[in-house]
DNA sequence: CCTCTTCTGAAAGTCCGTCC
DNA sequence: GGACGGACTTTCAGAAGAGG
């Protein structure tokens, strides 16, 4: 078939739709560490070395295995659709015919390579698994790119115990890609656990691993043509729409809001005294950066309802962008709150300031 | 022997009919 | 309309074969 490449299909589409639901909407229980946490706390591995085969896959029932780590763990990345239910290594059959190639009996399908028999076949692939698991959970990533379970299945399980060492992106062109931007030289002999450990090593540290899963998602994932460039957090985005909720980790909607509003207040203010051009938005993922004469001065916006909160909060993020910055300029460092500091908490500010080597300070900005 | 080509099987990926 | 699952297609690495 001629060309021009298919589009995404509607799972890849359904995907990512989820994936920015999930940052969006974070008054929504399912934030990512939730549904990763109730996935742990129903297949530990014990219960995994336990596993029956109903309990492994089945058909029309949420409850295995199987169908937590394809469908109820999707907005955790992706594997529906890719290839089918043999990625299982066994599936029920449906009342459908045998599939050729594989082994089959009255009810199930799978690989040959596993026996004959489909109880030997099912404790074969149940060892793979358990294997899978002590390797992820001991960070011995490499050694799963030999345990013969299709990739796709395999990496995910790997993902969900990894404690967060993997990046949740598994379709083997989208890998190869991210990693031959990132200067890795990939052929059909680089391992996925290569890879892997490239992305990891190249994720920045203002992200966590399922937000920088979705920025990579997002630029790389397949479509009709490759998105060059796509906005990086360098660039300014300009005004923030305060309905326009972007990464975060744990914090609520309205603090959200919040954040957002307090942010595009003192943005407009900055521009009002010092010109749109040395005003940058989200640039390197500080909230606020001025850039005036010698001095580079960054603001880090916080929601919290008290300025020591909101200094605690913000301490490790700003000191952490701070320290990146062209080391021939000045630096001064402000956290931004909503409400002007108690007199109870000016010590907690003035003891920073006496101890630390950094310019840094704190104002709030008005919303009333 | 060595190198290049062809063949082959497994895995990966796509398409599409069925069912709900 | 979406999810599922099976048939079909493509890709790729290794084996086998052909030719020098």
């Amino acid at each position: 078939m001629p060309e021009e490449e298919k589009i995404n299909t509607p799972t890849l589409n359904y995907h990512f739709k989820e994936l920015t639901n999930l940052i969006t909407n974070e008054n929504s229980m399912s934030s990512y560490q939730n549904i990763l946490n109730d996935f742990l706390e129903h297949w530990p591995l014990e219960k995994v070395e336990a596993i029956s085969l109903d309990q492994y896959v089945d058909i029309q029932n949420r409850a295995t295995f199987t169908q937590w780590v394809e469908n109820r763990t999707i907005e955790l990345g992706s594997i529906s659709g890719l290839f089918g239910s043999r990625m299982f290594g066994m599936y029920k059959r449906n009342g459908s015919d045998p599939l050729d190639g594989y082994a089959n009996d009255e009810l199930y399908t799978w690989n040959k390579k596993y026996g004959n028999d489909r109880n030997v076949a099912f404790s074969e692939i149940k060892k793979h698994l358990i294997d899978i698991i002590n390797c992820s959970l001991t960070g011995n990533f490499s050694k799963i790119d030999a345990i013969p379970i299709p990739d796709i299945f395999k990496w995910k399980v790997a993902y969900l115990y990894s404690n967060e060492r993997l990046i949740p992106i598994f379709q083997r062109e989208v890998l190869k890609e991210i990693a031959t931007y990132y200067g890795l030289s990939v052929n059909s002999k680089t391992t996925v656990s290569a890879i892997q450990k490239v992305l990891i090593d190249n994720k920045p540290l203002d992200l966590n691993t399922h937000e920088f899963m979705v920025e990579l998602w997002a630029k790389f994932r397949p479509q009709k043509k490759k998105p060059k460039g796509i906005s990086t957090p360098q660039q300014d985005q300009g005004e923030k729409s305060t309905n326009d909720q972007k990464r975060s980790g744990t914090s609520s909607y309205i603090a959200k809001q919040t954040h957002n509003i307090i942010q595009n207040k003192l943005r407009n203010m900055l521009i009002a005294e010092y010109g749109e051009s040395c005003v940058a938005c989200e640039k390197n993922y500080v909230d606020l950066t001025l850039t005036y004469k010698d001095t580079i001065t960054l603001y880090e916006v916080k929601s919290d309802a008290y300025a020591a909160t909101c200094i605690r909060q913000a301490l490790g993020q700003i000191i952490q962008y701070a320290h990146r910055l062209d080391p021939t300029k000045k630096v001064k460092l402000y956290i931004v709150g909503q409400y002007p500091l108690k007199d109870n908490e000016k010590p907690y500010l003035s003891y920073i300031q006496k101890n630390f080597k950094v310019d840094l300070n704190y104002m709030n900005i008005d919303l009333t």
